[in-house]
DNA sequence: GTGGGTTCAAATCCCGCCGTCCCGACCATT
DNA sequence: AATGGTCGGGACGGCGGGATTTGAACCCAC
């Protein structure tokens, strides 16, 4: 244990796609995939290319397989929906709670769709 | 004018395919095939087995053609939405305003969606 | 610095969803 | 009865969404 940090307390900054892909249990040529399509989506590279994944971009992951597995979205269904909690981010809520930022992009689902009916009622 | 009964004031009761086809701007075999793939899509037939739509079934088509070609739904996802909008319907509100059911039906749409969003909140 | 596992980009292949078309028979309106 | 709409069923097909392949580059352990 204690191979280079104190892996129990202070957890990984970033995450390789094969880790990833464990994690989230997909493989890594979806990942690849989902990258080209989703901008959402955007893991840092290394100065050799190698994609590093932060806990948001596993968030985002997440929530993309939510939609695409669970909830029945095409591609660019789901691309439309993420791309609409875009730009919410930017404000604070720095590090500490990290599902504080899924919850966010959660709610602003729920906007969205709040947002959608509230014209389709007022066109009647 | 006034073919069979006062065409203006009295709106059609039932629509052939043809008419529904134009009213929605679909072709009538995908409205055939929407019907073959949604249970929440079952025009009423006459004696000779000819499809009337009622205003209720046209709410159906449309929010079926919203969810697939605006909101970037599979047809099993939207299936899924639409299944969960149907347990609700059975209650009163006879004739009167047909809006009442679209809207009804709308705002379950929301509910469903709150409630999926409560069981994800809560299990984190 | 050598070896084995991992990752890279890009091209290619492939299956299944979602229509789309066609058919002869039947129905409705003139 | 003639014209045009509708019926169900089956066959066809484009393409979206992966899945696989290739050959080189990379990373870490030894």
């Amino acid at each position: 244990m204690a191979t280079h940090g104190s892996a129990r307390t202070l957890e990984r900054v970033s995450y390789r796609i094969g880790e990833v892909a464990a994690l989230t249990e997909l493989e890594p040529y979806v990942l690849r995939y989902w990258e080209s399509e989703f901008p959402a989506l955007r893991p840092a590279k290394s100065l050799s290319g190698q994609r590093l994944y932060r806990r948001r971009d596993i968030e985002t992951i997440l929530t993309i397989k939510r939609l695409l597995y669970d909830e029945g979205f095409t591609i660019a269904g789901a691309k439309k929906r993420l791309g609409d909690a875009r730009h919410l981010r930017g404000g604070g809520h720095a590090s500490g709670r990290v599902n504080e930022a899924a919850a966010r992009a959660t709610l602003e689902t729920v906007r969205t769709e709040l947002r959608r009916l509230l014209t389709e009622l007022s066109r009647r």
